[in-house]
RNA sequence: GCCGUUGUAGCUCAGCUGGUAGAGCGCGUCCUUGGUAAGGACGAGGUCACCGGUUCAAUCCCGGUCAACGGCUCCA
């Protein structure tokens, strides 16, 4: 037998009996780098670590340190589900089983849907396959063979058909389990260490609402159990900070059933946070040039035609009023609106860019079943804004947007973002609007604009708008989890469907460039991410209560209602809270509900004119004269400071 | 819209194979005037989501509706 050479990354060359497979190789360097191996590179694929190499190969050997291994760890994890699953359920039908970003799932077909108790059952069955140390085993079928062996599980035949080759590598896990796969595994289950069953949930085969749907069971693993521990302590904590929960407890907002799903009620303190939103977004409108409008809420169908919402996006309308003289429609969409602002008058080039912004509420129906708390809702206003310019304008229109994008959501507190230019097909499909140099151009300008700006963004061709490119900008909350916030579109489609004009130089009339920018997006979700990424503890300048007033006994009351009036004429929302309880139990209270700053006032703050400040985070700090303390707050809700 | 689960006081939940309900917190009244995360006593709150069926009898079983939750699909 010929020997062949395998090099590995760092160029050395090993040369080994033809036959020997990745982890011969990584014995051969040491015992330890063997047991740590999950999958090797072979020819950069990857390689199961007990397949024999064709011949010379280049080989990296993967380690749990690697991103690639934790995937194919997971996905072995999701086939030992599938062989839990039938072990306990014979007959269920299988679906596909891929790893994911935080774990991986497997869809079944069972003979009756899983219940949430079966979960532990099926993890228990895991560990016991688990611990038999059985083998993942390569195989090859060759195709039509395959479909008679699979006859059983007509989804993997499905697969069959359509994905495999002439003969196909299908993977074995012990005596009874045997799947169509591409692989790799890892070379055994005594490989997995820590896994977790974490939820039922219906799917679509192969994602398509046609199709029959199936259930589908979540599951995530890590190469350790410290790994899945911390992994579980995120989605716990995840939990704990859910604005719907945060919502009800610090009494911030309602959903109420006998209005209707999706629609939000803002209670007094979410009020109050809400306002700082707004209040905020107007004020940069104002000093960014660009001006303030308000636009009906219902208008005429004949507008919703004119526009094209009522052929592309009437299934997400709610539905028409009869009146007396026309069908009225509630507004899905403010550009309508500000597009009559616009071509209300004949406009110079002069004047231009125009830019109309407003805090608009748009109705959108939902399908039912999709609303989630304030992120996915059926009423909510948008701090939208269209821009009106000149071709020649585009490219500083969107550096600007993108400033103020980034402006924004440092404002709030979020440090860290990500963008990306999401370009059209070339105009191959024919599915997209507008001609092929306005989508040059459009394109041009914004990732010019990022370059310009210094952010990297990728650009993701094919996943425009239908009407016009668009760069969208996402943030990193404080638990890393991203969020899709601020979005700058094209729109080629509405100022040729109003018939939209300006008097160039030239004295001719030319059609503007249109562009659709929001940046919370949408208040409610924004308010919704905020409360989350805050865990409800808002900074002191968008805090609901800001400060509470806590008098020990009843003999401090004057004084510290003339605190309390001090603070409110200062213009600071304070809350007086003169219980007849005791001190310990009111601060537990203003605790909870998470007010920046509890003034403690007994008989030695009353006879020196003083406050004792408390923080919510960093607890005691002192005693400070009153208006020493209100100069700290001024300070603090001036500079809108996120620090807490 | 689809698959699955759930729906009991303001909130969080308990309620044993059907006999019209209970706790803690909160709320009210009273006592306690107490220095940095829960003082005590008493009391008032529920058509057991809604509609229908089975039954002598339904919070409990069955069917439907609505809503929430975990997802899927969708989000021009």
């Amino acid at each position: 037998m010929e020997n062949i050479q395998v090099t590995l990354p760092d160029g050395s060359v090993k040369s080994v009996t033809a036959g020997s497979t990745p982890l011969d190789v990584a014995k051969g360097i040491g015992q330890r780098l063997a047991d740590d191996c999950i999958v090797a590179r072979v020819d950069g694929n990857l390689w199961d670590l007990n397949r024999a190499f064709d011949g010379d190969a280049k080989l990296e050997l993967l380690t749990t340190k690697n991103p690639d291994a934790l995937e194919v760890y997971r996905h072995s994890t999701a086939h030992l589900l599938a062989a839990a699953v039938l072990e306990l359920f014979p007959g269920t039908k299988l679906g596909i089983g891929p790893p994911i970003e935080t774990g991986f799932y497997y869809d079944f077909d069972p003979a009756e849907p899983f219940v949430p108790d079966d979960l532990e059952k099926i993890e228990k069955k895991m560990w016991e396959i688990q611990a038999r140390d059985l083998p993942y085993e390569r195989q090859y079928m060759e195709k039509e063979k395959g479909l008679v062996m699979y006859k059983d599980q007509p989804m993997k035949c499905e697969l069959i058909t359509e994905k495999a080759d002439a003969v196909f590598s299908e993977y074995t896990l012990g005596p009874h389990f045997i799947d169509f796969c591409r692989g790799p595994h890892v070379p055994s289950t005594k490989k997995i260490k820590a896994f977790k069953l974490l939820s039922i949930a219906g799917a679509y085969w192969k994602g398509n609402d046609k199709n029959a749907q199936l259930q589908r069971i979540y599951g995530t693993a890590f190469f350790s159990k410290k790994d899945l521990d911390e992994h579980l302590l995120k989605l716990e904590e995840a939990k704990k900070r859910d604005h719907r929960k945060l919502g009800q407890e610090l009494d911030l907002f309602s959903i109420q059933e006998l209005a209707g799903p999706g629609l939000i009620f803002f209670h007094p303190k979410g009020g109050i946070v809400r306002k700082q939103i707004e209040d905020w977004m107007r004020d940069q409108y104002l000093k960014r040039g660009y001006s303030l409008v308000y636009t009906p809420h219902v208008m005429r169908a004949d507008l919703w035609k004119t526009s094209g919402h009522l052929s592309h996006y009437a299934e997400n309308m709610f539905a028409g009023m009869e009146l007396d003289d026309a069908e009225y429609r509630l507004k899905p969409m403010n550009c309508p609106g500000h597009i009559l602002i616009y071509r209300d008058k004949l406009r110079s080039y002069r004047e231009l860019p125009v830019r109309l912004g407003e805090l608009g509420t748009v109705y959108r129906y939902e399908r039912s079943g999709t609303m989630h708390g304030l992120l996915r809702v059926r009423g909510f206003t948008q701090d939208d804004a269209h821009i009106f310019c000149t071709p020649e304008q585009i490219e500083s229109e969107v550096v600007s947007c993108l400033e103020f994008a980034f402006d924004t959501l440092r404002a709030f507190g979020f440090e860290k973002f990500e963008a990306e230019v999401s370009t059209w097909d070339g105009g191959v499909s024919g599915k997209y609007d507008g001609t092929a140099d306005l989508w040059e151009l459009a394109e041009g300008a914004l990732t010019r604009a990022t370059k310009r700006l210094g952010i990297n963004a990728p650009v993701i061709p094919d996943e425009a708008a239908f009407y016009g490119p668009k760069i969208d900008v996402k943030l990193l909350d404080a638990l890393g989890r991203k969020w899709q916030l601020s979005t700058v579109q094209f729109d080629f489609t509405l100022p040729r469907r109003f018939g939209l004009e300006y008097v160039a130089e030239d004295g001719k009339k030319h059609q503007p460039v249109m562009v659709h920018r929001a940046l919370y997006g949408s208040i409610e979700r924004f308010f919704g991410i905020l409360v989350e990424h805050y865990t409800g503890a808002f900074p002191v300048w968008l805090a609901p209560v800001q400060v509470a007033v806590l008098p020990i006994t009843d003999r401090q009351q004057d004084y510290a209602r003339t605190v309390h009036q001090k603070l409110i004429d200062a213009g600071f929302r304070s809350e007086f809270d003169d219980r007849k309880e005791k001190v310990n139990l009111k601060i537990r209270d203003a605790q909870m509900q998470k007010v920046p700053y509890m003034l403690v006032i007994g008989d030695r703050e009353a006879e020196a004119g003083t406050v004792a400040v408390r923080h919510r985070k960093h607890a005691d700090l002192g005693v400070k004269p009153v208006d020493e303390f209100i100069a700290m707050l001024r300070e603090q809700v001036q500079s809108k400071s996120t620090a807490d």
